[in-house]
Parts: structure tokens; C-alpha cells; sequence
RNA sequence: GCGCCCAUGGCUCAGCUGGAUAGAGCGUCAGACUACGAAUCUGAAUGUCGGAGGUUCGAAUCCUCCUGGGCGCGCCA
């Protein structure tokens, strides 16, 4: 309909053009949205006032002159309106709405999606924690934004390619080898200082315990510099096969782990390295080579190779970047902690030597989560190693609400997550209102079926008499759903779909309350019975981009 | 010290990249089940959009400064 009412708009301003009435040439773009207030009609247009400045003309005659031109020989239109300082406003004629359900009917489980993405590559990468502990909350949000995030652009007709880069090689990875080599030793009786950047949590002990089960004493006696990196690829890979499954039982699932390990197999720094050379942009100081990406707008310069000869983090992680391109995606998208705002410039830098759009790497920062317990904080040190795995949370409050949960902020704000709230059946809970309309809409269908009444077909129901206030909004609010998954797509904000599905659950449960969908009247149950299948299929396709389930009975 | 993000009813947050009288939920108060599911609905109260300037037809949104919070500023990852 936005697009219908747009079309109409541009006819009329090349109308006005040709007659000389408006200035030729590039011409400001107008907006047609919705209206939040139906005395301003169902649709209006701030073309009138953006076009004021370079006609200089007054915004309201403008309006008029446009007015006269709209050519609605598809006859949608009630009126058009000018109001205040020169805002259109589209009155939609009443019988216009319930003609749009027959895309709902005719597309389905696809409803909602598009081809915008015209096929292009894109790919996700998000979560890609170390394998040196399981996953913890904050983990979590970052992991349904991604995933939410790839399944929008999926929807909006990107081939989207989600990925988790295994940061397993370094500092870090060493410390956790070495801190399962201490409590093997504990095991054995050999009691050790525990030094900085060591891990303490329970599952360090248990690695210990199941190495020993399995391969005995071997490693107590064996020189510790064979010995950890031993224990290192051991404990590293257990725990990935852990936050693996943590994962899909989150429903979260990977196209590809992607290992560090494997970019220097293929020698990919040292590639990545002779290509920025040759374009000039490293240099040797003191015994460090150094990666100009103030060329690019950093606030310094950053080292890539130490003066010990190892590559930093960045080198790898540039390297890694590189390899993402080369692999043919068109974006790539990087899924961060907002802890690590002050990495972008340096990426945007480095992707940019490489000789890619600066466009072409979108980072989405998510911030940290406040884990609470009645209001209370839950305390979540990894010093001491206590602190709530993703994996309790999906086991105490449930895959469908932790989802939910962490989708109804924008991901650049914290966010509270209190357990119990998440627990609770009630209306402090989001998921049971949306869900609730979908299980509510399965029952009246079974009901109406145990009375003799089938959902129609489009062609078969008399929607026509679909016309009181409360059946226009919800199909207002159905036909809404195409660009409501666009504009996520576009501003990466996977958010607005919670609040999307909050509304439209609304306006049903108020729809709901006031009507019978199920009466005498067999046209009437009809096209009554249409619309709420319509709704459902609306809130079973956005309830699954969230992967969030949807029961026919709660 | 420099840089980035944030500041919106009592609380938690939206606000569609500059639009009309700033919206939800929770909480509070008052109501609705002999009717398709009350995990629902209806109504009421609550705001100098942190402050001060500026840009223009028009600012919560853009610019500058100030106040107050978060984060970052390694040859760590």
C-alpha cells in the first residue's frame, strides 16, 4: 500500500514537472509513512515541505498542486488531505484494505520476506569466544543477534553465511592448558601456586579429572613446555565441542567454525602481510613492523608483527578478514561486544587498505547484560568461576524466553535480565502475550472446526464485511509486516521485531476481546475466521525469524 | 588527558535516520469471564525528552558547549 501511495505521489511530481510547475532536475527524495494518528488519515507524505525549499514556493500550494494531479484511477483513495504546514494526508478508502490478505494467503510461510538482497553474499560472524570457558550470558545476546540478524537478511533475500571464528591460538589458549596441567597435578597431589591469567572455574577441574581418567599419570612428570600444548588442542577442544552444543541447544547453528589455526597452516598472515607491504602501508620500528591505519582515520598506528618476531591478535584478525572477502561475500558483518568499540577503526582501516569499501564491514556492538534474580545481581566473576553458563539460563527460564529476552532492547543498549521475570507466566512476559495470541487464534480454528466451519479460502470469503476499526487496524497492522522485517534489514536492528510482534499480538487480544470470531452468521465467521489465520501466519513467520517457538497450545 | 556510546513518566525502554498533540510495558488506581483460552481486555493518572545555545517551515532526533553515567585508549585477546 506504502508503495501504491508512493507511486501515485511520483507520478503526480513528474506531472508537475513536465508542466513546469516544479523545478526539472534532482529533486529532494520524499517519504510516505504510516501515520500514528487516523485523523491524519492512514498514510502521509512530507513531500510538499521537502519540496518547498528548491521550488520556492510555499509548501501548502505545493500540496494543492500536487493534489490535482494524483491520478487514482485504481480508485484507493477516500481523499487527501493538506494539513498543517503541509503534510498530504491519504485517506484510504474502506474496501481497499482486506484485498491485501490475498498476499498473505497466496505467500505464506514466506510472507513477509522480499528479494532485496538481490542474492548478494553476506556474511555473519558472531559469538567467536575463546574456547577457554563455556559460554556465559553475554555470550547469549550476542549469539541471538547474530542469528536473528542472518535470519532477516535471509528474509529480505540475502544468502547469508553465519560463522564462528576460533580465536584458539595465543596467550590465552596457553593459560588454559596450563591451568589444566595445575589441577592434574592437584589431582596427583602436587600442590602449585595458581599465577595470573590462570583459569579457576569447576570445569578446569573436571578437564583434569577426565584427562587423568583417560590417560593416566603421563603428563605429571613430562616437561610442562611439551606438556600444555598438549593439554592446550585437549581442553580447547572439549570445551568448543561444549559450547557447540550449547548452541544448538539454543538453537543457534554455524555454517562454519572458522580456526585461527588454520590462517597460519596457510600462511595467511604472512600473505596478508607481503600484500599491505607492497601497497606501502607497513613500516619497521625498532625490531616491530607497524600497520599504517591512520591512512585511514585510526587515532594511531598499530603494530602487527612484536618485536619477539610473533604476529599480534590484529595481524590474525586481518588475515582473517582478508580471507573472508577473498571467499566472495560482498559484506561481511562482525557481531562485537561494545567493550571493543575502539577496535573498529583499525578494522575499517585495515579492510579498507586491503582495497574494500569501507561500506563493506558493518560491525553491530552489543552491549553487556546485567544477569538478576529478583532484582538482585547475580553475581558473575570468572575469577572465582562463578558465574550463570548460557547453559543454566536455557535450562532455568527456557530457550523461547531468553530469546525473546534479549531481542526486546536495540543491542547497543544494556540490558537487565532478570531470571525469575523470565520464568514468570504473566503479562510482565513478553513471549507468553505473542505467543498467546498465536495459541489463542489455534484454538478458536479447532473450535470453529468442531462447529463445521473451515477457514476459507481468499477467493471463498466475503471479506468485504470486514470493516469495523478494530479489522482495518489489524490488517493495517498485517500489511505492515513486509516493511517492518525491511527496515530491520537495512538498520541491522533485529529489535524491531519484538516490538512489531508486541503491536500486532495488541491489536488482536483487543480485536479478540470485542468480537466473536465464531457466531451464526457463517459469512461473517468466515471472514473472521480468514483474518485470524492471516494473523497467525504473520506471527508464525516472525516468531520464527526470532527462533522462537510457536505452541498451538499453552 | 583523548576518543566512542548513552541520558525520554515512579521503573524498564520505543520513537520508523528531521515531521503534526513524544508512545508502549511494568508498577499504581478503577472496572470486565453463565460468551471462541482472564498468560486476555477496558479506562484513569504521570513528562521543562539531562542543561544552554544554534541550524529551519519543523528538533527527542543534526551542530557546539556544559553536567552526569558507561566503555575504550597494550608489541593483551
Amino acid at each position: 500500500m506504502k508503495q501504491v501511495i508512493t507511486a501515485l505521489l511520483e507520478n503526480a511530481i513528474r506531472s508537475a514537472v513536465a508542466d513546469g510547475l516544479l523545478p526539472a532536475g534532482a529533486l529532494p527524495p520524499v517519504e510516505v509513512d504510516w501515520t500514528k494518528d487516523a485523523g491524519h488519515g492512514d498514510y502521509a507524505s512530507n513531500a510538499a515541505m521537502v519540496l518547498a525549499r528548491p521550488a520556492r514556493k510555499n509548501p501548502r500550494d505545493i500540496a494543492g498542486i500536487l493534489l490535482e494531479r494524483i491520478d487514482d484511477s485504481g480508485r484507493i483513495l477516500e481523499k487527501v488531505e493538506i494539513a498543517g504546514p503541509g503534510f498530504m494526508n491519504f485517506f484510504i478508502r474502506e474496501g481497499c484494505w482486506s484485498p491485501l490478505l490475498k498476499k498473505v494467503e497466496d505467500e505464506g510461510g514466506r510472507y513477509g520476506s522480499s528479494d532485496l538482497g538481490k542474492g548478494r553474499r553476506i556474511q555473519v560472524e558472531f559469538v567467536s569466544a575463546n574456547p577457554t570457558g563455556p559460554l556465559h550470558i553475554g555470550h547469549a545476546r550476542g549469539a541471538v543477534v547474530g542469528d536473528v540478524v542472518a535470519n532477516i537478511l535471509a528474509a529480505v533475500g540475502y544468502d547469508v553465511f553465519r560463522e564462528y571464528y576460533i580465536n584458539d591460538t595465543g596467550n590465552q589458549m596457553n593459560n588454559l592448558g596450563r591451568s589444566v596441567l595445575l589441577r592434574y597435578r592437584e589431582l596427583l597431589g602436587r600442590e602449585s601456586e595458581f599465577p595470573e591469567g590462570c583459569y579457576k572455574g569447576e570445569y578446569i577441574r573436571d578437564l583434569a579429572a577426565e584427562l587423568l581418567k583417560r590417560e593416566g599419570e603421563r603428563y605429571l612428570d613430562m616437561d610442562p613446555e611439551a606438556a600444555i600444548p598438549l593439554l592446550t588442542t585437549y581442553a580447547g577442544g572439549a570445551i568448543l565441542e561444549g559450547i557447540k552444543e550449547d548452541l544448538r541447544r539454543f538453537g543457534v547453528v554455524f555454517d562454519l567454525y572458522f580456526s585461527e589455526r588454520e590462517l597460519y597452516r596457510e600462511d595467511g598472515v604472512g600473505i596478508l602481510l607481503r600484500a599491505l607491504e607492497e601497497k606501502g602501508f607497513i613500516y619497521r620500528e625498532g625490531e616491530a613492523l607497524w600497520f599504517r591505519t591512520t591512512a585511514f582515520g585510526d587515532e594511531k598506528d598499530r603494530v602487527v608483527i612484536r618485536q619477539n618476531g610473533d604476529p599480534t591478535y590484529f595481524a590474525a584478525d586481518i588475515a582473517y578478514h582478508r580471507n573472508k572477502f577473498l571467499r566472495g561475500f560482498d559484506t561481511v558483518i562482525d557481531i562485537w561486544g561494545a567493550d571493543h568499540h575502539g577496535y573498529i577503526p583499525r578494522m575499517s582501516a585495515a579492510v579498507q587498505a586491503l582495497g574494500y569499501a569501507k561500506e563493506a564491514l558493518k560491525v553491530i556492538l552489543v552491549q553487556l547484560v546485567n544477569l538478576l534474580r529478583d532484582g538482585k545481581p547475580v553475581a558473575m566473576s570468572t575469577r572465582s568461576g562463578e558465574f550463570d553458563t548460557l547453559r543454566e539460563v536455557v535450562d532455568e527460564v527456557g530457550k523461547d524466553a531468553a530469546r525473546y529476552n534479549f531481542l526486546m532492547r536495540r543491542s547497543d543498549s544494556h540490558l537487565d535480565f532478570d531470571l525469575e521475570l523470565a520464568k514468570r507466566q504473566s503479562s510482565e512476559n513478553p513471549v507468553y502475550y505473542v505467543q498467546y495470541a498465536y495459541a489463542r487464534i489455534c484454538s478458536i480454528l479447532r473450535m470453529a472446526a468442531e462447529r463445521g466451519y473451515a477457514a476459507p479460502h481468499y477467493g471463498e470469503a466475503r471479506l468485504d464485511l470486514l470493516k469495523s476499526a478494530e479489522e482495518i487496524d489489524l490488517i493495517k497492522a498485517i500489511t505492515r509486516f513486509p516493511e517492518v522485517i525491511e527496515g530491520a534489514a537495512r538498520t541491522l536492528e533485529p529489535h524491531r521485531l519484538t516490538f512489531y510482534l508486541n503491536d500486532l499480538a495488541a491489536v488482536f487480544h483487543s480485536y479478540y476481546n470485542k468480537n466473536k470470531v465464531i457466531s451464526d452468521d457463517g459469512d461473517l465467521t468466515g471472514a473472521r475466521l480468514f483474518l485470524a489465520k492471516s494473523v497467525r501466519t504473520v506471527l508464525e513467520n516472525a516468531l520464527t525469524l526470532l527462533g522462537v517457538s510457536t505452541p498451538d497450545k499453552m
